[in-house]
DNA sequence: CGGACTGTTGATCGGTATCAATGCTCGTGG
DNA sequence: CCACGAGCATTGATACCGATCAACAGTCCG
């Protein structure tokens, strides 16, 4: 199911770090995080990488592909609640609380950094630059949450279903997973009914509903944004920060 | 509407420190809080502490009275995203990601403890244990939100109310708020249906259901909490952690 | 005393869930 | 190469939770 493997993306040549999306780095904190990463993990589409009760002490960051967070009550009953794309930090929770009550799961095949977690405490003695970055990908979260409360809350099925699509166009062009109106979309219309909190036959009636008002159109793995600011008109929606931001 | 009082509370004699759910701090980080305060303020209730626009630069804890957090679509239907109790730390986005997505507001009178938002960075350079509970206070209001998110997406909204009433009772009890089956709750059914993502109609229905079986009693700015095992059992609640949390 | 706000209760409406059947795609094995 | 089964998506019929509309009661406060 898993497996380490032998080539390394070089933390100084990463891929992720060229890209205008992220800020860059100086010398002092770039030897650090090369050496904070002690390695590479890859998992296959539908693999736990982390588990609400197994408290595998490691926090990564997602080199490449898409996982999620999701959380489920006793009877069963699923919620997804943040998608996690290349740059975003997985573990945060367990690395500083101790405790996790989510479990993440890939979505496509993922590649992501493991680090040390023992070494998370240095970087808060030995790098402020580095523990800011942590505190401002927290902050970050928290926004696009709380961007989930107010669309579970009170939007409509429609209404989310845009503000969603937007979202996550907007979160995968910055890494190039979309662009020129097209999101590469993994997931699958249950993935989608587990983030909107909706059943799978809704999602499917809903997305219907959209593709009629061409305002995207769906296909396999693709969603296709036709109309954006019909979509933001109907979503209200809000985007989050596109300024470069940190990476660990 | 608001006013700055000549009477502080000196952060070495901080009430809220003596508390047993907060951990205590050293010397060297305690002079820092004390510097790093340049005030309080006092707000009455529905006073606005920050609003989504203006960009006040502050950074607050709470040191006596209830907040909340919310957030509104373009048409004006609100959110509340999260409440804010003593030794929560308000503004925490603006600070770090200098953009701001919701409202906070007093709920109750609310008197706050003002940072000078400038020297946000020292912390970080200096301070590696409040840099360190920074991160930790983001951390655990993610795993609020995420609480909140699971609540909205799959809850049915009796299990909605049962969550949120066993949630602000533990947080209450941790400042002293609540204890021996009683929560003071300051907030009007409004208010609970802008958590819940319902009607205050529905609210007012729910809410008579969970007395008729006996599960809590509410009267005016009071909530008993009659039988905390059903309410679990019903909301399938999870707390989250008991231990000393940092406080700055 | 009167008005504003909050909460209660009843009647009806509507959005989404649930149940059920069918089709579609794709991987697997005969 | 086809048959089959397993998921996933679609579509229709019906049920139900919570929204909406409306009227009224209770409380607080000026």
């Amino acid at each position: 199911m898993t497996e380490t493997v032998p080539f390394q993306t070089n933390c100084r040549a990463c891929p992720l770090r060229q890209k205008p999306a992220f800020r860059s780095l100086e010398g002092k904190e770039l030897d650090f995080i090369s050496d904070f990463k002690t390695g590479e993990l890859t998992v296959e589409a539908g693999a736990t990488i982390l588990q609400e009760e197994n408290k595998t002490p490691h926090l990564y960051t997602i080199l490449e592909g898409w996982a999620f967070r999701h959380k489920a009550l006793a009877d069963g009953r699923r919620q997804l609640l943040n998608f996690a794309l290349p740059g975003d930090l997985v573990g945060l929770q367990l690395a500083v609380l101790k405790d996790m009550q989510h479990s993440v799961t890939a979505l496509t095949d993922t590649t992501l950094c493991v680090f040390q977690r023992d070494k998370v405490w240095s970087i808060f003695k030995d790098h402020p630059t580095l523990a800011f970055s942590m505190t401002w990908i927290a902050a970050r979260e928290e926004q696009i949450l709380d961007g989930q409360i107010i669309s579970l809350g009170q939007r409509t099925a429609l209404e989310r279903l845009s503000y969603l699509i937007l979202h996550l166009y907007d979160r995968a062009q910055h890494v190039g997973y979309a662009g020129n109106q097209a999101l590469d979309a993994p997931f699958s219309q249950s993935h989608l009914s587990d983030a909107l909190g909706i059943t799978p036959v809704h999602t499917s009636r809903t997305l219907r509903k959209l593709q009629e008002k061409e305002l995207i159109s769906w296909s396999k793995d693709q969603i296709r944004v036709l109309d954006r600011d019909a979509l933001e008109k109907l979503a209200s929606y809000e985007s989050i920060s596109e300024d470069p931001r940190p990476l660990i």
